[in-house]
DNA sequence: CAAATATATTCATATATACGAATATGTGCA
DNA sequence: TGCACATATTCGTATATATGAATATATTTG
């Protein structure tokens, strides 16, 4: 006999997760998070992030190929330069939900720390 | 002499972005993200989203413990079981952000298709 | 305490990722 | 065409992550 009860709904949302996982991973990065902070202030070219973050080249070059291939940034080619900038404006949300996280969990840590730990 | 100027703003967000990019990494994985699709919903047991999703226990108790670690949720153990939920409601905005990329993405295609591809 | 239920952890291993170094490709210009 | 600048790709390797199987821990109850 089941101690907890078991609600029956739960309805998922269908598809494939594996792309929308490809998508959240790609900003699993602290390089990748990095570049886009950058990005989020404005298209900027590739040697520009090398230059401003002081990344080797190809890890800046693989970094954006991974970005542009989940659909995350996009290139435009002007001459010798490309150009990259944000493909989506949501990309800034995503970093203030990072941030509500972090400090929803610090918060919770405080209150571990005063109430938990505080007395015994 | 650089073909693309250089513009010298830029101002990156500061602190580490090893933290961010934890919280972020947690997403990017596609059990993790059915996990959190699930909690979505309510508060469940580690047990019922077991059933619901088919994977082996200690799969689910691994990803929650990671889920939890960097504080996308929480958990409240109740005599035997222990439920877990969302720590904070900006998750389920990750999951518009990534349909917005993914549907963006789309977009993009279909004009490439239709545009470079379409004449040549 | 023993047994049963619910969840967590360990271990060995398979797979994915990140990186520096070297090299290739692409673009403009003399 | 040949050179210079800008960006991309390849290769070998180091590190991280995910997983099943087995085992451990925690909680309730008899």
């Amino acid at each position: 006999m089941a101690a907890c009860s078991i609600k029956g709904r739960k309805r998922l949302r269908r598809g494939d997760y594996s792309i929308r996982a490809n998508v959240a991973n790609a900003l699993g990065n602290p390089k990748r998070l990095m570049i886009l902070d950058a990005l989020s202030d404005g298209e900027m070219r590739a040697g520009e992030i090398v230059k401003l973050l002081n990344f080797e080249q190809p890890t800046v070059s693989r970094h954006l190929a991974l970005l542009r291939r989940v659909g995350i940034v996009e290139q435009r080619r002007e001459g010798k330069c490309v150009y990259y900038r944000l493909a989506c404006s949501c990309v800034t949300g995503f970093f203030n939900c990072i941030e509500e996280v972090i400090s929803t969990r610090l918060r919770r840590q405080q209150r571990m720390l005063s109430g938990k730990g505080g007395r015994a």
